[in-house]
DNA sequence: ATTTTTTTCGGAAACGTTACCGAAAATTGG
DNA sequence: CCAATTTTCGGTAACGTTTCCGAAAAAAAT
């Protein structure tokens, strides 16, 4: 039922040379000659013969498919971070195989095996929140198969990993709120266990110091991730009769859940509580007030993952893992200024 | 530098059995007795064997993959129908190659085409905006490569169709603008072109005779499928001293548009003018009024195309192409009710 | 016990490439 | 003009499976 495909053996029947010359028209080899080439190119493109990807990849002993593991594929973060990558990957002739871990560890160890099992050249990761436990990912090192993690990493990952410089960008979103004059500021943190969370708080904690301010832990909360998380963790604030006069949320959909809860219970933003973002989502500017936040570069981070996989791929040598930090910028709006 | 990986051949000399016999337990074959395929598989087990798929592939004639080509991969949509798929796919071994065409034509092409070299054995595709030219597809479809489209899609294309039942969505929403009280009712609507957009224009103009209302021409607007579409329209409907009672967006981008510009000219929703809106996304909760629209099981959309798409690769004969319509819900928030 | 049937297996040829090893042809050097 | 070199090419064996064909072994029938 479906049209047969021409192969370089019917090419070499038909122009009358052999299989191997062929080949060599198609890889640019040298000991060929150039009207010969041309000859073979000529009809080639004539017959419209396409060389068979998977007959090449047998030969070659690789996949030419990049796995790559999300932990959620809804929001506007992950999509936007494979959208880079398949920039640089397209170009290169690769093919990424997304696979979401839903947030689970257990699936995302089932993906890991998934691609294990498709022979993909290599696998990029951002762990799932649950993940604790990386042993897997550094027996797959172990095994040879390159590995790029991004965003949600973890230290104990002996592969290289991009990330934003969340320190930097945490102290610097705190100190902007300082600036505007917030003396009591409540920090909505991430899952403590991923280093992202760890390392924005450690930003926290240095603008509070830094301005000699009173910090202490219970200004750190540990929230979650979603817009419910954001909520649930201003309610329980409210019950205390506690009302920070500023919130350095780190995530948007922490921050809006925290800026519907407050506006629910009569209070106002900015004027009773600055709420600052992190990581800009398109919810920011739909909330009111838009939400002040830290934008980041979503897409590179997509393109320099990818590029660094790149890197292993084509590398003989095994290189030692690095790490490249991204850098943001702060985007002002109304839930910070008055 | 990368690990070996242990063959069937490898299991032949270790067990003294022939590569035919390995083979043939791994693919429960009949003609082989159960001792022997528990010992093989047993074997297998032991030294960690997995078949390898390239050569599998090359053998069957086959590559596993499905091709996937959206319009974008920011946004709520595409990403969630995307997960559906993966549901399905996953289960039945085949692996997605998502691809964007970034709501360009050109690049759609572009797309189709790197999907035809890679082989797969299957096209799942949505069209960009700009497409209106199709024989591309129909050509692909003449080769025997099997093709599925979704959303947006277009009836020229000799496929199987799997799309959101718009006609009737669109007429209940409207209904619901009527029914709350609404006189005067302008439609936002998606490029003409796309027959998504033309099935939604049939189903208001539908509600709007059938409940006797003035309906011209002039009342449906052709908006885009961007916020900034949503608030442009609705900023020259106010300069021109135009402000229905209710509009009915033909996506949620559009209608949340239009709702700011409404707010920022001193106008209330709902009280001034009611706003519906059409397939849901995580905006709708977080605007304010939070916006009443017609969900779509997206998630189930997803997995409806990648289950056709299995019924053709299947199916021996070609099948009479078919078009799924899905049903969805009218969601009831402020912004149409007072 | 011999023939017939059935079950179980091994050998070898595919699938479409690339890679290696020579051999023929063309070029150079003396 | 012959030898030495270089360029260009063909033949063939891989890569790791599946599939087909036929043969051996086991079971059933006579």
């Amino acid at each position: 039922m479906r049209a047969k495909h021409i192969t370089i053996k019917d090419l070499s029947r038909i122009l009358n040379v052999s299989v191997s010359t062929i080949s060599r028209a198609f890889n640019d080899k040298s000991d060929i000659r150039k009207e010969t080439r041309k000859l073979v190119l000529q009809k080639a493109m004539e017959l419209g013969y396409r060389p068979n990807p998977m007959a090449r990849n047998l030969q070659k002993q690789i996949s030419k498919n990049i796995g790559i593991i999300v932990p959620e594929l809804i929001g506007s973060f992950f999509p936007l971070v494979i959208s880079g990558m398949e920039e640089v990957f397209s170009m290169k002739g690769y093919q990424m195989l997304i696979l979401s871990s839903y947030e689970s560890f257990e699936k995302e160890l089932e993906r890991i095996k998934t691609l294990e099992d498709s022979m993909v050249d290599g696998i990029i990761i951002s762990l799932s929140r649950e993940t604790k436990n990386v042993d897997v990912l550094n027996q797959l090192i172990q095994t040879g198969i390159p590995l790029v993690t991004f965003n949600r990493t973890n230290p104990d990952i002996k592969a290289p990993r991009i990330i934003f410089d969340d320190y930097k960008w945490a102290l610097l979103a705190t100190e902007h709120l300082i600036i505007e004059g917030c003396n009591n500021i409540y920090h909505f943190a991430l899952p403590f266990h991923l280093s992202i969370s760890k390392r924005r708080i450690e930003g926290f904690k240095k603008a509070m110091t830094k301005y000699c301010k009173h910090c202490n832990d219970l200004q750190i909360i540990e929230s979650g991730i979603s817009l419910e998380d954001g909520r649930k963790t201003m309610q329980i604030l409210i019950e205390q009769s506690i009302v920070p006069d500023g919130i350095f949320a780190s995530s948007d959909r922490l921050a809006i859940g925290a800026i519907q809860v407050l506006k629910e219970n009569g209070y106002k933003v900015p004027e009773d509580c600055r709420v600052m973002g992190f990581s800009e989502s398109t919810l920011a500017t739909i909330i009111e007030p838009q939400l002040s936040t830290v934008t980041q570069p979503t897409k590179e981070m997509g393109k320099k993952t990818a590029e660094m996989m790149i890197r292993l791929l084509e590398s003989e040598v095994a290189l030692e893992p690095e790490t490249i930090k991204l850098n943001g910028k702060i985007k002002v709006r109304q839930s910070t200024r008055v």
